[in-house]
DNA sequence: GTTGCTTTCGCGCTACAC
DNA sequence: GTGTAGCGCGAAAGCAAC
């Protein structure tokens, strides 16, 4: 049986050497005799150019993807780098998700750079013209500019700052306010001991005495006086 | 004018034979046999070229672009419409932007549709799988969600329903407190009067009275007096 | 397992813009 | 030339049916 494995997917291995073309007319050969088995892990060349056409070897276009890969991964670093960077220009954001790449292979490096070289830059294009289309960034010049998830990290971040400042101040109003009871429950405790001790009669007559009153008021009239 | 629009290829549409190795280049002759001319909104063309093969007028690939109505102009659309019906299926979301585009044209509608037919299904897969990566929208075996940026909104009404709530319990808090104070500030004078009337001397050794009133009055009238 | 079709979409050629 | 991006071929993945 042959081969078909089918692993893949993360591997990504694919090489592509461009290099002897025999390899080539294999690879066709396989597809269609064994027809079962595709994907072949990619072959290929070039050649590029479109064309060819006469005679034998055509060759094939390359590839079997880099499964799940796509445009979709590269969406998803393409978005973190510039939520994270903030403001980047096109080269930048290429360049680092290339050599991000880049960092995982074994002996592919090579085939796999000469490869993401062309291939990446291409894919950052489209995911920053569908994030420009979202107004999730905003491009001037060479110079893009994460507009971020419209308001979403900015704002729940602030409000959750707010928030937190917010309990803060409650906090600190509340122990004042404890306090301030304490307090005022010492005081009443007081005026119950006065009021004991004149009911006591434990006063002096002639004492003193202290006209006194106090009066607060919030909203209406008083009417109030002493003789 | 010569506008030619006008075909396209279709191309698509042969099955594919996978089959011999001739599969390759026979495709290839279909391509530029057939193709012959397609559409080009602009203008077009000219041969350029690549490739071609033989026999007779073989044109290419052209297609002039639309320039500014790629994946952008889709992105933007699949995302609205998207976000309308919250629930959909890919293949509604095309058949709606394709019916759209549609109808704006003039006499170039029939190879403007043909070519649409193949161009924007594309084309949202291309949005789809960037606002996938995104987390704005979830697949599910064919049918897609609208997630909408994230939590965006949610969030954002909640915490301000939140920060009104606790703007008010400050505002209640702040009010019984400056009661407060304001009562603890009476009080203390109180205490302040009595200390000092104690001090002077006025007071009987054996212990002192205060005939004393507090009145705290809230809302009514109030007629208070002693003598 | 294997035909055979449909749905996705990787990938890169190449047209334009600058 | 270089930077961008329109566009679509055809391979891979998914789905039946045999």
């Amino acid at each position: 049986m042959d081969d078909n494995y089918s692993g893949d997917s993360l591997g990504g291995f694919f090489q592509k050497h461009s290099s002897a073309e025999s390899s080539v007319s294999a690879s066709l050969n396989n597809a269609a005799a064994f027809g079962s088995a595709r994907r072949s892990i990619t072959f290929d060349h070039d050649d590029t150019g479109t064309a060819s056409v006469e005679t034998n070897a055509p060759k094939k276009k390359r590839v079997s993807r880099m499964t799940g890969g796509g445009l979709r991964q590269f969406s998803a670093k393409v978005c973190d780098l510039l939520e994270s960077k903030g403001r980047t220009t096109y080269a930048e954001l290429a360049d680092y998700i290339m050599s991000e790449l880049a960092g995982n292979d074994s002996e592919t490096a090579t085939s796999l750079s000469e490869f993401n070289d062309k291939n990446i830059p291409r894919r950052v294009y489209d995911a920053l013209n569908v994030l420009e289309a979202l107004d999730i960034i905003t491009r001037v010049k060479k110079e893009i500019k994460w507009n971020g998830i419209p308001d979403r990290k900015m704002d729940l971040e602030g409000m959750k700052a707010e928030c937190v400042r917010m309990m803060n101040r409650i906090g600190r109003k509340t122990a004042y306010l404890k306090d301030l009871e304490e307090q005022f429950a010492d005081l009443q405790n007081l005026m119950f001991c006065n009021k004991e001790l004149l009911k006591s009669g434990n006063t002096h007559p002639g004492g003193f005495s202290l006209p006194f009153i106090l009066v607060q008021v919030y909203y209406f009239v008083i009417f109030c006086w002493f003789a």
